[in-house]
DNA sequence: GAGGCGTGGAA
DNA sequence: TTTCCAAGCCT
């Protein structure tokens, strides 16, 4: 099959089967940018399923990049809290400040000019710039890289052949329906061209497929194999005051859940803490400490997690780096999963 | 360019 | 339980 005559069934199928999404809009209707580079940022190493109630949420308070920008950061990042990567936050509070401030709320409609824009890499350019302003970008994400490693049974493993698969791609993509054609390879891998168990007798694209050929789709692409993660260890402390908030601090800007909310807690590290240990980094000293029964654990990109929980009760709300928070109000803290975990396990344990 | 950076669901 | 990994970006 020609490219032509491949992208022509892609698309018949994708009209056939189109999913659909919030941020999805139907045939003929003009993609809002907002909502497609909002979309897009969510979407970021993250399931559909996992983005769709933050994006109804965002667009329901924020309804335009404007009120987005006019936000204050820490109501962002307590939004996106519990969504991960949340540099995508400080990120995206930051584009739609220099989008609403300096271009009138008009996002760039190429490429180059999307890229210049924080949290904005290769890929979310070429997307928003073909699916709000239909222009011809190669959009190459993990999908699209599966999809050509099995068309074109590429056997080079990953990060290697990116460049590659890149230009396969390039080679397939048609001149026009550019928003249409993007998602419609991107979905042919999330839905039928999948990690496992690809649905190569559902695939428009199986007759040209190089792999399902040879009977090897499910085993590609090829990757090189990770490095095992270590664990650490640590304790974070619950301390609360006699009026029944507990104290919190802030993450350091960058860096793993920057910016973010946290109990604090002793550093994070191979070896295990004693009670006795640890207490001496608490940024109180309360009369007694209690070390709580069981483990928070969790799960990181590069590392497990396993923290002790300590509990102890301070005689007034000290004077400390921190704020303190009553209980019914830490819900609406940009606490991280791990430290809504640690609440969780100190709400069930201490008292 | 290799490693840091979250989370939850599926197998 | 463990492993994999999902519409990547940044340094």
């Amino acid at each position: 099959m020609r490219p032509d005559e491949l992208s022509s069934a892609l698309l018949a199928w994708y009209d056939r089967d189109r999913r659909i999404l919030p941020w999805r809009y139907a045939p003929g209707l003009t993609a809002d940018p907002y909502h497609v580079w909002l979309s897009e940022v969510m979407l970021q190493q993250t399931t559909v399923a996992a983005v769709i109630p933050y994006f109804l949420a965002f667009t329901h308070r924020w309804p335009r990049v404007e009120d987005l920008a006019a936000a204050p950061v820490d109501d962002v990042m307590a939004a996106w809290a519990g969504l991960g990567y949340y540099a995508r936050a400080r990120n995206l509070h930051a584009c739609a400040r220099l989008v609403a401030e300096w271009r009138g709320g008009r996002f760039p409609d190429d490429e180059a000019g999307l890229r210049q824009l924080p949290g904005i890499g290769e890929y979310t350019a070429a997307a928003i710039a073909a699916i709000a302003f239909g222009r011809r970008a190669v959009v190459v994400d993990g999908n699209v890289e599966r999809v050509m490693a099995r068309m074109f049974a590429v056997l080079e493993p990953l990060p290697a052949a990116k460049p590659r698969l890149k230009d396969l791609a390039a080679s397939l993509t048609p001149g026009s329906r550019a928003g249409d054609y993007a998602q419609a390879v991107m979905d042919l891998g999330a839905t039928l061209c999948t990690p496992r168990s690809p649905a190569c007798g559902l695939c428009p694209w199986r007759p040209a497929c190089r792999a399902q050929g040879l009977g090897i789709a499910e085993t590609l692409p090829a990757k090189v194999a990770k490095a095992e993660r270590p664990t650490r260890r640590g304790v974070a402390f619950w301390l609360m005051a006699p009026d029944g908030s507990v104290l919190l601090r802030r993450r350091p800007p960058k860096g793993l859940l920057g910016g973010m909310m946290e109990f604090p807690s002793t550093e994070w590290r191979e070896a295990a803490w004693s009670l006795d240990e640890a207490a001496p980094v608490s940024p109180l000293a309360p009369k007694s400490w209690k070390l709580l029964p069981g483990l928070v654990t969790h799960t990181f990109t590069h590392f497990h997690l396993e923290l002790a929980v300590a509990a102890g009760r301070t005689p007034a709300q000290a004077a400390v780096r921190g704020v303190w928070c009553p209980l019914d109000r830490l819900e609406n803290q940009a606490l991280p999963t791990l430290m809504r975990k640690v609440a969780r396990h100190a709400l069930a344990k201490a008292y």
